[in-house]
DNA sequence: CATGAATGAGTGTTCATTCAT
DNA sequence: AATGAATGAACACTCATTCAT
């Protein structure tokens, strides 16, 4: 019952700093926008800082744990490549708002709450490094460096929310296997 | 000369924005960083947000201009291809904060200041686009939809504002090489 | 016994008045110190000024008793004065969080509950007053004014609140010889 | 004429934090007395705090330089001692005000803005120390525990913020003059 | 050109108290 | 008796901006 009314402002939070952005949205909004007062909102909040720390932990440890799901099957690289590609689509416009609180407004964390979520971005970086380590091992995979690609990889993966849009031409499905038929591609031994 | 101060100006805000953030950086910190009185910066921006724009132009308008003169060559699509990554890079790393800014506070800029950079975002896509168009309509590329694809590498290119140390093991230039390959490669016709 | 909880919460209003003062003193600190809801506490006690006024007015009362005790006696005026510091100091030692809250935070205390401090503090002083006019008419003390006299000594006297320390280089009795003796002393006939 | 508006300020902050007390006065009350907008202050001052750490600094720097000015002088121990006693109590009815806040209010100053003024307060009681030890020395005054004796007499010259008024029956001269005839005469040899 | 005093709306946060359960 | 959700007013403080000098 309690934890009802911490995901309602959790919720709303969400939905304002994805549309105004967390340093544009006051207290006072999200009060607003859950109908409780504004120092009510304490009950369930230590601080505006600590809740856009919550949220964006809650969206780095959903982008981690369903990789190190993928990772912990025995698909083949290439496979376990492309199924960490639609599921880091499918997650990230799912959760569209939540995602781009996580991916735009972390920044604003302060010391020491970055820490946590820098810790886990590291993770879920050294995750796909991994993956493409492992096709490089496999004799699949061909790059330079691997940390590198994996940060090209996720790039694009993470500008999505920058332009998906739900409406858009292409689901999330077919989003991701353009990219991944790209990356796949081009991670493979060249030609030339 | 006047807009030796200006400059002198904006290259404070742009340290200040990228170290700090938009929000986090008040007037006061600009005006400290260039030895003025807050009220003495007035005679030189009209507002914070006005200055904000001006940063995020300029950095836009860089970007664009550098794509446009490769696309004016008369070089080989793919290596166009190449010159715009290795370019992008370039720009992006050696002027690492004003992209910063632009990449990251941009956001910040409301109606009608947006807008502008808006537009100017968008072109810089359609030529990345057209490239790539071009290279479809030559037979060297093989994509689904070449928007997706220049979302895509625009993502990877832009994500580098995240995580290019100056010190770090690759130059601009080999990343932009390294991703170029990739990229190159993903997009000829793939042998599956 | 219902008044057990009570005292609980006055000794921990007592500790954390004395170390934090009243002001900086919340409910939810006096709450957490009693292992109860901030809520709950509000079975026990109308508000904090009013815990606050009973604080007050148990130390005071403490200090008025045992001085009307000690004019009751039949003893000298003399040893009834050192006997009146010795009890004093003892008191204010013995009782020093409690001493020390009503000598620095009775004045947070606003009208009417003021009052009954107010009359008490006036009756403390009115004590010593009275016996200092007894040793005059006796002959033994010599002072130009009575009430400037005893609230010379109940300066003296309250003040230690400021300074004593349990682990200090004199007890209570010590300290209140050497203050009964240079009021004695000064309190007697002066050679001049 | 900047610091006069401090001082304005300042002023009104001591008339403020003596009738209602420095918790019970807000930044609101100030700048309603001084006719300008809450915001405005801060101009002047750092915060309330600072300002508080000001008005106690400046007290309590008034009584030592005026002790110190004193303890310089080549009086007699004896005379020294009465000039101070008599000094303090001009000192403190003059600046009645600012006394209070300094020995009421100062409690409220929380790390590290309290340690000046407890060193400055020590160094006070050092000097009134230092004149009973001279005395003690020259073979006029007989304490057992120099430190303790100053201690009785500051606690009576303090406490006379408490209950000294403008209107009362004695100028400041005469309790002064009553307190060091009581002081003077407990100090030299009882004749016990 | 530069100052710096002044604004006034806004910020996140605290807190004593109430009350339905 | 005890809870804990909710209040609502108050708080110290910040800040972009203006403007008379």
């Amino acid at each position: 019952m309690a934890g009802n009314k911490y995901e309602e402002i959790a919720a709303a939070a969400i939905q304002l700093f994805e549309q105004k952005g967390y340093h544009a949205t006051s207290v006072q909004d999200i009060a607003d926008a859950v109908g409780l007062q504004k120092g009510s909102l304490y009950h369930y909040i230590a601080s505006k800082e600590e809740l856009l720390l919550k949220i964006t932990h809650q969206a780095i440890s959903g982008f981690v744990r369903r990789l190190e799901e993928i990772i912990d099957t025995d698909l083949p690289v290439e496979e376990r490549f492309r199924q960490g590609i639609r599921t880091h689509m499918q997650y990230i416009t799912q959760y569209l708002s939540m995602s781009t609180v996580l991916l735009r407004e972390a920044f604003s964390l302060g010391e020491p709450h970055n820490e946590v979520i820098r810790d886990l971005t590291d993770r879920y970086l050294n995750l796909w490094t991994q993956i493409i380590d492992e096709g490089v091992a496999a004799g699949v995979f061909y790059v330079k460096d691997s940390r590198i690609a994996a940060l090209t990889i996720l790039g694009s993966c993470n500008w999505v929310y920058r332009w998906f849009k739900e409406e858009g031409k292409y689901t999330a499905e077919e989003i991701a296997d353009q990219m991944a038929d790209l990356f796949l591609n081009g991670l493979k031994k060249g030609r030339t």
